[in-house]
RNA sequence: GUGAUUGUAGCUCAGUUGGUUAGAGCGCCUGGUUGUGGUCCAGGAAGUCGCGGGUUCGAAUCCCGUCUUUCACCCCA
């Protein structure tokens, strides 16, 4: 057990291998996949200034108001980033046209100061896609098949796809009137939250977990019923899309997504094997409006701890994924280890793994270790095959071995 | 931020109402005839009992504080 003083900050971790395995085999896919897709990486800087995120996310929301880790070392306030979007559009903003149509996607930490558990870090990682562009249902459609590939991707079977809108920003008000209006007259049975929402932020009523209130959002017609046509329109058109890919979705107005820049199309995917944190990736259509530039797109985020989680229940573990196989060079006594050191870097040359003990240690010591790393095979050499110039070559899964010389081990290998 | 919860060898965990040198399994190391792994056998090393204070003749065990883990709320990926 490390005590204090090793132990990382609250709510971080030190990835090491084993977990680090499953980790690069989803980097690697997704960088593989976002290529297929013509998406370029973006790597933006942790820090922002504070103004980024209060202007994008909305600086009346929860991440902005009480979960930013933001300081002033001198005259900006700053901020560590605590999603993606912002700062890649702040980003891509400065690009001028191109930003305007760009596609581009990001593998990094982010920060955010809550109270930690499973699945819930204060320095978490995100695997984001961000597409800039004018509303388009064909564009959010494929953005969410392009998550879905990324999840099957992983081998990440039985999420859930939830699907819902926000509409236009002129649909806002309309639905927060409408949502009161139908609110009212059941004020008193909500619970003591959800009345303070009315006023605040009465969005938040309808996701609330609590029994009454449940029941009370169902009898009153959902916030897509107070949006224009075309907002409709346009979450059809999304579900058609989606449904002509084959890529299943449960449209559900009952999905409400935080972050103030969404417009139109949002979306979640959950999975079972999360318990309440359960949601695994995000995404939506935004628009962005820094400085005098609104920058419209589409976007997604998948949590790597919590994908990991999920990954874990479909059978998919690290250990499937650690290095193996290569070769493991023997050596007896201090010529053959000196000659060792030199047929190993040549076959790590050659880019095969290749590893050896350093210190004078037992041939049986040697062996059981060569077992431990997973070698495909074993080079021997002592004094008689150092003079000779020969080595003894050990397969290890049959256990047959013959001899060879240096020339032909390198020559085959 | 609210209310709970966890912490004993590298890992997973035992440890009875406070009582000698804190245990197990796995892993690790060393042997089991000359230079041969995975199985088996024998032996061995390894613990500030999260940390700090207190109560007591005596604390892994009781009390307080603190750090950390997990769970729910909240929020979100």
């Amino acid at each position: 057990m490390a005590s204090n003083e090793f132990q990382p900050l609250q709510g971080m971790s030190d990835i090491q291998a084993p977990e680090i395995h499953v980790w690069r085999m989803m980097e690697e896919r997704a960088r593989a996949l976002f290529n297929s897709y013509g998406f370029e990486e973006l790597r933006t800087p942790v820090l922002e200034k504070l103004s980024v995120f209060q202007r994008s996310l909305g600086d009346t929301t929860d991440v902005v108001k009480k979960e930013m880790y933001s300081f002033k070392p001198s005259k900006h306030e700053l901020a560590m980033r605590p999603e993606g979007t912002a700062g890649t559009i702040r980003h891509l903003a400065g690009r001028g046209e191109e930003g305007l149509n760009a596609r581009v996607f990001y593998i990094a930490p982010m920060f955010r100061y809550e109270r930690p558990q499973a699945g819930r870090k204060r320095q978490f990682h995100q695997v984001g896609v961000e597409a800039t562009g004018e509303p388009n249902p064909l564009a959010d459609a494929e953005c969410i098949a392009l998550q879905k590939g990324l999840l099957d991707s992983w081998g990440l079977t039985g999420s859930k796809i939830q699907l819902s809108t926000r509409g236009e920003p002129s649909d806002r008000q309309p639905v927060v009137d409408g949502l009161r209006a139908a609110l009212q007259p059941f004020e008193n049975a909500l619970c003591e939250d959800c009345q303070r929402r009315i006023d605040e932020n009465v969005l938040r009523v309808i996701d609330c977990k609590n029994e009454s209130c449940k029941k009370i959002v169902d009898q009153i017609p959902s916030a897509i019923e107070f949006m224009s046509d075309a907002s409709r329109a346009y979450l059809d058109q999304v579900v058609g899309a989606l449904d002509k890919m084959g890529i299943e979705v449960t449209v559900n107005p009952k999905l409400i997504r935080g972050l103030d820049y969404y417009v139109h199309t949002v979306w979640e995917i959950s999975h079972s094997a999360l318990g309440a944190q359960d949601a695994l990736a995000g995404g939506g259509r935004y628009e962005i409006a820094l400085g005098k530039k609104a920058v419209p797109g589409v976007g997604f985020a998948v949590g790597f701890e919590r994908a990991i989680m999920a990954l874990e229940a479909c059978g998919v573990t690290a250990d499937q994924f650690a290095p193996k196989g290569g070769v493991w060079l023997v050596s007896l006594g201090e010529a053959a280890l000196a000659e060792n050191m030199k047929l190993a870097a040549q076959l790590r040359a050659k880019g095969i793994r290749c590893g050896m003990e350093l210190a004078a240690k037992s041939m049986k010591a040697q062996m059981r270790k060569a077992n431990r790393v997973g070698a495909d095979s074993v080079i021997i050499r002592g004094d008689d095959e150092i003079e000779k110039g020969v080595a003894m070559v050990k397969d290890m899964a049959e256990g047959s071995q013959k001899e060879s010389t240096i020339e032909e081990i390198l020559r085959d290998a």
